[in-house]
RNA sequence: GCGCCCGUAGCUCAACUGGAUAGAGCACCGGACUUCUAAUCCGGUUGUUGCAGGUUCAAGUCCUGCCGGGCGUGCCA
């Protein structure tokens, strides 16, 4: 069983909201809008450089004759080069001039109000009145829905997924700290999310647990600890089966007393395990912040196994093999196909999870709904959805897998049933832990130390996750996860401390907008543009439904908010430049906030 | 065997799905605290983007073939 996230089955809890109603049956609309380039869907306001981005592309659009929507508005590589670029390679093509005489010419010929358009070569680069800019800025920024949109669809997000009777570990810190980013950038666009957690509670495995709480199950140590005995059960049932076939035969007939439905003494006993994993796991999910609005395992969709086989069957998908039933997948390019039902009559993991899907779409009818689980798991989702459209679900390319990288540990691979884990817990209280020496040391008067330790501890564990490339490979290194230095989620929430300090300390009210003069932050423009940069970041995370994007970016705002203060005094300084940039600090306090909260971390007011 | 993912500075990673001189952090060296938290800032050093071809005005990015690592590959989940 692989370190990464795994789902497993059964038994759903319902908790918190009411079953959302859906506008309106069959969400209609393409299931994935895509944004092509730095362009502002109809459904956002334009907020930051958006509104600069979309009077250049009035401009430009006309002068080439191509539509606005295709132009391929750019960063540009250095600062200083303006904020937005075109290159012209692609526009000079068609009418015979050379790309820097495009440029050029359109330089000289554009006139597009606060915006200044320069050749550089085959480039075309536009840079924002300053002063234009900074009032922009300040009044977006300080709108609690900066970055966000009015999208009305309906997302579905299916993370974390932990088997029960088994410890949360490491490999499990990726898909609950990313889904639970995900949702929230997607919620933050206006989608309505709904967050499931598929709990790992029906199969087989069940059954060797059950078997061997029966032989060696002690109620004293499962009261203790309950995860730490199952798991010790569970490790001791694979170190004696092969030595004792009585085991498997024992385990199998509690899997089937389990399966029948019926209510005996293995299924109270499954029950037990399952309720008491929970209040374990629902310790992990508080401190990482990450909630569900249903907790559904595997055996939630138990009941709904039957009517999909026949459903299946009705379709005429289902093919007898070997014994067992499939659905080939040959004609969706995939060689291997999926298995319905064993040889013995029993169902599978992949027919639980045709089961959950139709059921999701019946009841929620998403315009897209995440797997975010680990990348080994590729292919079950590819036949999975290939399954689905062959069954004449055309919703099934609203369903997406959100794969990720494995995590290892650098002494060597992590294994469940050789007992070698790192327990989420233990991770996490050693980063607290951790944190809490650093403010002993750095901030030791302050009041409230556990409480700060607590969200620094986590937001480094939590940033550091969320900072990398989701399809990579993550090395575990305890002193690269346990960094407060350098980009860091410490980092940024001592940025976002700073900036409460300063606001603190004002004696003051921030001084509204219309009492500043924006002109004054003209020398800031890195400060600025990565400000206003911070609602494309937004877009561009859900898009691709990657929040290292989000995260990344953050990153430059705190670079740019530490030089900013550094330099640039702001209690105590001139009364107009004072209050400019006492509201500058507010705005970075604000959007730090505001990003570090999408992404999971927290942010104390002082550390 | 076949399929998918990954390969970028000594280390950990970016690079806006084909654009400009490939950028950050860590580490190392040197600077900056009687003033809003030095968990910071400023400066310096670091590249055959795994290898070889190909497409293109333009390739880290796309195509082919290798090398290396990881994960999968019908009755587990």
């Amino acid at each position: 069983m692989a370190a990464a996230g795994q789902r497993a089955h059964r038994r759903a809890r319902r908790r918190d909201r009411p079953p959302a109603r859906l506008p309106g049956g069959a969400a209609a609309g393409a299931a994935l809008r895509r944004f092509p380039g730095m362009s502002t869907p109809a459904s956002f306001a334009p907020q930051g450089l958006d509104h600069y981005a979309g009077r250049i592309r009035a401009a430009l659009a006309p002068a080439l004759g191509v539509d606005a929507s295709d132009l391929q508005l750019e960063r540009p590589r250095h600062d200083g080069m303006g904020d937005f670029a075109l290159p012209c390679f692609r526009y000079a093509e068609g009418r015979g001039g050379n790309p820097a005489a495009l440029a050029a010419r359109l330089a000289a010929e554009l006139s597009i109000e606060q915006v200044a358009a320069a050749a550089a070569g085959p480039f075309l680069n536009f840079s924002v009145d300053r002063a234009a800019l900074a009032a922009t800025i300040l009044a977006d920024c300080g709108r609690p829905d900066f970055g966000g949109g009015a999208s009305e669809e309906t997302t579905l997000v299916e993370f974390s997924s932990p088997n029960i009777a088994k410890p949360m570990h490491v490999g499990h810190l990726r898909t609950t700290v990313i889904g639970a980013a995900l949702a929230r950038i997607h919620a933050h666009l206006g989608e309505r999310v709904v967050r499931l957690n598929h709990l790992g509670d029906w199969g087989s495995q069940f059954g060797k647990l059950v078997a061997a709480w029966r032989r060696w199950g002690a109620e004293a140590a499962l009261e203790a600890d309950p995860i730490a005995h199952l798991l010790e059960l569970y490790v001791r049932y694979h170190q004696e089966e092969g030595a004792d076939p009585g085991l498997d035969a024992e385990s199998k007939s509690a899997f089937q007393e389990l399966e029948s439905g019926q209510d005996n003494d293995t299924r109270r006993v499954w029950k037990r395990f399952t309720e008491l994993s929970l209040q374990e796991f629902d310790k992990v999910y508080r401190r990482l912040g990450s909630e569900f609005d249903f907790i559904r395992g595997e055996s939630w969709y138990e009941d709904k196994l039957a009517p999909l086989l026949a459903w299946l069957e009705q379709r005429g998908v289902l093919e007898e093999s070997e014994g067992a039933t499939i659905i080939d997948l040959e004609g969706e390019g995939i060689s291997t196909p999926c298995l319905v039902k064993t040889a013995h009559g029993t169902t599978l993991y992949a027919t639980r999870d045709l089961a959950a899907a139709k059921s999701r779409w019946e009841e929620f009818a998403f315009d897209r709904c995440l797997y975010v689980v680990g990348q080994e798991q590729i292919l079950h989702f590819r036949q999975l959805f290939a399954a689905l459209r062959r069954a004449g679900c055309g919703w099934a390319d609203r369903c997406q897998h959100i794969p990720f990288g494995l995590v290892r540990m650098a002494e060597g691979k992590l294994s469940t049933r050789e007992g070698r884990v790192l327990a989420l817990k233990d991770l996490l209280d050693r980063a607290v832990e951790l944190a809490a020496e650093v403010i002993q040391e750095k901030n030791p008067d302050m009041a409230g130390q556990a409480a700060a330790a607590e969200m620094v501890g986590l937001g480094a564990v939590i940033f550091h996750d969320l900072k990398h490339q989701r399809s990579k490979d993550v090395v575990f290194d305890w002193k690269e996860v346990l960094s407060f230095e350098g980009d860091t989620g410490p980092y940024l929430q001592y940025t976002h401390a700073r900036c409460c300090a300063i606001v603190r300390k004002a004696g003051r009210p921030v001084p509204p907008l219309s009492e500043v003069d924006p002109g004054l932050l003209a020398d800031s423009p890195e400060l600025l543009v990565a400000l206003g940069r911070f609602p494309q970041a937004v877009r561009e995370a859900a898009e691709k439904n990657e929040p290292m994007v989000l995260a990344q970016h953050l990153l430059k705002i705190g670079a740019a908010a530490n030089a900013f203060y550094r330099d640039r005094r702001v209690l105590g300084s001139e009364p107009p430049l004072e209050a400019v940039r006492l509201c500058a600090v507010d705005r970075l306090r604000r959007v730090l906030a505001l990003g570090l909260g999408l992404l999971g971390v927290p942010t104390p007011e002082e550390m």
